[in-house]
Parts: structure tokens; C-alpha cells; sequence
DNA sequence: GTTGACCTTCGAGTTGCTCTAGGGTTTACG
DNA sequence: CGTAAACCCTAGAGCAACTCGAAGGTCAAC
């Protein structure tokens, strides 16, 4: 199949799927007579997974090396381990901060409401942006 | 005060705080007879400002048409109001989507580790990246 | 037989910075 | 007074992970 399908089935972009080869994450594609890229199913699986550890923000070199022992043949399930404890890890701490700033967010908006109320449009110049200053201290 | 103090007292680093000027997203600061940039309190309190807004990932874009208004005196407190909205959704989506990430993961290893028990590592090839790719159906 | 959808490559642009090179300045110490 | 460390300056390159545009080749249908 071409490329414009074998996007679809994985679930990318045609033109990403040109950058990770370019970037050597993916093994270069059969081609057809008039030089079209033309992907296997096997092909569009190894797309798929490319496709899954990048919406698990899995950096692309972490990626290229899982693919690279994958089409050597040998085991990756070693740096998978430990590309997996350690994306967990980081997504652990990644969705904390963001429940802070969420708890912030919503603090923010309350005083801002009140702020709007109380000031009445007019000489609100930056109570919002000095409360927040304030609130990170 | 120079730009290390005030990079240290806003929690930035120096060499953001010269991109942010650059970008046009802090007005220029005064410079003293040599040169140095040379920052008030009140510059610093807009430096704080920004680096807030950064770390709830509020676009450069969207900061810099707050930190433009207040400097021209004007409220800016609808659009931040309605950016705080817009921040508020993203980050809820982003949790939630972290969220399920986080699971996936943790049944991955799960796999993983079940994989590695069962097969001895021998001829573990692919299973986690198969079981990951059909996870992802 | 030509229109339109698809494919090709290459290079540049995006966002939000950090880093390097190659300088000048200020401060403290001996 | 000299000098060494720590600070500052600019300009430009580089980073991730892509996307977009230009300029063109190809394939299917009507």
C-alpha cells in the first residue's frame, strides 16, 4: 500500500511518517516502479508502534533504538522495561504539576470573577496578574 | 539590579529573559552607563508574571498580548480571564489523557514482566511491542 | 486527454528555548 | 595596582518533532 493508507491504518500524518525515516527511527520502505514508498502490513504494525510510544512522549531516540533491536531481531524488551518504569515515572510527576496548576487555574478564575465584580471594568489594570504574582510566591 | 538578579528573583534563567525581550514579549529594560540591562522591581514582577503564565504553558503568543496591554494600561483582565478558561480545558484534557497513558503503562509493564517470566529471554522479540500495538486498537 | 488526487524531494518555518563563540565589565583579593 | 573570577553583552547555531510550501511526477476516472 502507499503512503497516504498506511497513515491512515497507524494513525499518522503522511509527512511524519516521511520524517521518521528520514530520521532513521524507521527502516526504509519497499518502493514501487515509479519510486512511490509502498508499506506491508508489517510495515504499518511498526508505524502503529511508533505512533503509540510517541503519544506516550516517548522521545524519538528512545524509539529509534526499540525499533532498531526490533529489526535486528533481537530482544528489546529490556529498554522497553525500562523506557516504559521510566516514562511512567515522568508522567507520574507531569500529571501532579499539572493538578497543581489546574488548582491554580481555578483559584485564578475565582478571584478574577471577583475582581471583574468589585472593580467593575474601569481601573482593573493587572489585579489578576498581581494576585498571580502574588499567589506564587 | 542585573539580569542574574532579576532572573534569580523571577525563577528564570538570564538567557530566557534576553529571548523574551528579543521576542518582543517584555518591553526592553533601562541599561546602565556600561551597557548592562538594568532592572526595577516592577520589571521583575512582569518577569514573574511570564514565567507563571510559561509554566501553565499559556502560549508566548497569548503573554505577550497581556503583558502588551498592561503595559499600555489597559485591562487585560478579559483576556486573561478567557485564557485562563482555555488553560483550564487544556489542562483538564491533558490530566485526562495522562491519565489513561499512565494505565496503558502500567498494564504494559505489567506485560512485560510477565513476558520476560514466561519467556526467558531467548526468543522475546516483540511481544510487549504486539501487545502494545494491539492495546492500541 | 485532462482534471484532480495522490506521490516525490528539498528546504524553510514553527515554538521556546539553550548553547557557543568572542568579546567587555565589575568586584574582590593580594 | 594588577589580575582572576564572576558577571554581562551580541549574534548566530542548534535542539525536538514536526509542518508547510514549492516544484514537479504519476495514476485513476470521466
Amino acid at each position: 500500500m502507499r503512503i497516504g493508507e498506511a497513515a491512515e491504518k497507524a494513525g499518522l500524518g503522511a509527512t511524519a511518517i516521511r520524517f521518521y525515516e528520514k530520521e532513521g527511527v524507521l527502516p526504509a520502505p519497499g518502493r514501487t516502479a515509479s519510486g512511490y514508498r509502498d508499506y506491508t502490513d508489517a510495515d504499518v504494525s511498526v508505524l502503529r508502534f511508533v505512533r503509540r510510544a510517541r503519544s506516550l512522549e516517548i522521545p524519538l531516540d528512545d524509539i529509534r533504538e526499540i525499533v532498531d533491536l526490533r529489526t535486528r531481531g533481537q530482544a528489546p524488551c529490556d529498554v522497553v522495561r525500562s523506557v516504559i518504569a521510566r516514562e511512567a515515572a515522568t508522567i507520574d510527576a507531569r500529571i501532579e504539576e499539572l493538578q497543581m496548576l489546574r488548582e491554580e487555574l481555578a483559584q485564578l478564575s475565582e478571584v478574577a470573577d471577583k475582581a471583574v465584580e468589585t472593580l467593575q471594568g474601569g481601573d482593573c489594570v493587572c489585579h489578576i496578574i498581581d494576585v498571580e504574582t502574588a499567589a506564587s510566591r
